[in-house]
DNA sequence: AAACAGGCCTAAA
DNA sequence: TTTAGGCCTGTT
């Protein structure tokens, strides 16, 4: 299928770059002109922005986008709740234009696992690594690209086998749980559906999950916007702006597109 | 050179 | 229930 491209209906509620550069995935990538090449479910794709305009150049439909970039959700309505006078309205007309990406959820858990103690930068290194490994190569626009290796594709390798992905500890934990998912033992998209709460204690039972990367599994993974993943930034904004008693429930069932406004925020602050 | 990265596990209070 | 140390690897 030749690829096609098109124009971003809602473009104006899409940011290109804090939405990829506010550290949620690790797949996307610009070249010095500022286009976004990356991969998602098997497909390549090409994004930039022109004034106004965002265009998108793919050989996957349509839909397949619009979904991955949750653009049927209004986030300035929801966004609207953060607006507190304080800081978590500061955090959230920064990173306003940020999506909550609809990810593969292999892909999000094996991503997080991998984020444990490590950068951004280091994670994508691990994360391609992976991908030219074990994926799929494909080729869009001239170029080369993997998708994110099936889960099936690591069945009965050993750590040592990942040496090459320079993942250290985590190799171990990548593999059980790439078998927990290939076996049907977990079911991922079932815990789509699931609660969130449960989704997170069925994740946590895997070796190498606590509550941190369960979180962001099921926030980035499986959809459920009341996960509020707690790293060290987070914690660190909590303690600053926040009173002693915060819950993340008080933010209610779009908690989680608050944490990335305030991550996002505190990280760029910082860096 | 030692400490620290978007944690987790285990052992020990 | 909370806390310390170790863990792979890479960077500062």
């Amino acid at each position: 299928m030749q690829p096609k491209t098109w124009k971003l209906s809602k473009a104006g509620a899409l940011d290109l770059v804090k939405t990829f550069e506010c550290g949620q995935c690790f797949r996307w990538n610009a070249d010095d002109k500022g286009v976004y090449y990356g991969v998602a479910y098997g497909h390549c794709a090409k994004l930039w922005q022109d004034g106004e305009d965002i265009f998108i150049c793919s050989d996957a439909p349509a839909e397949l986008w619009y979904e991955y970039f949750d653009l049927e959700r209004n986030y300035d309505s929801i966004s609207r709740d953060f607006y507190d006078g304080g800081y978590l309205q500061q955090c959230t007309q920064y990173g306003m234009g940020i999506r909550i990406l609809r990810q593969e959820p292999w892909e999000a858990l094996c991503s997080f696992i991998i984020s444990q103690c490590n950068n951004i930068k280091r994670i994508k290194g691990i994360v391609e690594r992976l991908c030219e490994s074990y994926g799929e190569r494909l080729e869009f626009d001239g170029r080369v690209f993997y998708s994110f290796p099936a889960p099936e594709k690591l069945l009965g390798l050993r750590a040592e086998d990942l040496s090459v992905l320079r993942c250290g500890y985590r190799a171990e934990y990548i593999l059980v749980a790439a078998e927990a998912v290939a076996t049907g033992e977990l079911e991922l998209d079932s815990l789509i559906r699931a609660d969130w709460v449960e989704a997170k204690k069925k994740l946590m039972q895997l070796r190498g999950i606590g509550e941190k990367v369960a979180n962001c599994v099921v926030l980035f993974g499986l959809y459920h916007m009341e996960a509020f993943p707690i790293d060290v930034w987070i914690k660190r904004a909590l303690k600053q702006h926040f009173s002693a008693d915060f819950r993340p429930e008080s933010l209610g069932k779009y908690a989680g597109l608050a944490q990335q406004y305030i991550f996002y925020y505190a990280r760029s602050q910082e860096v």
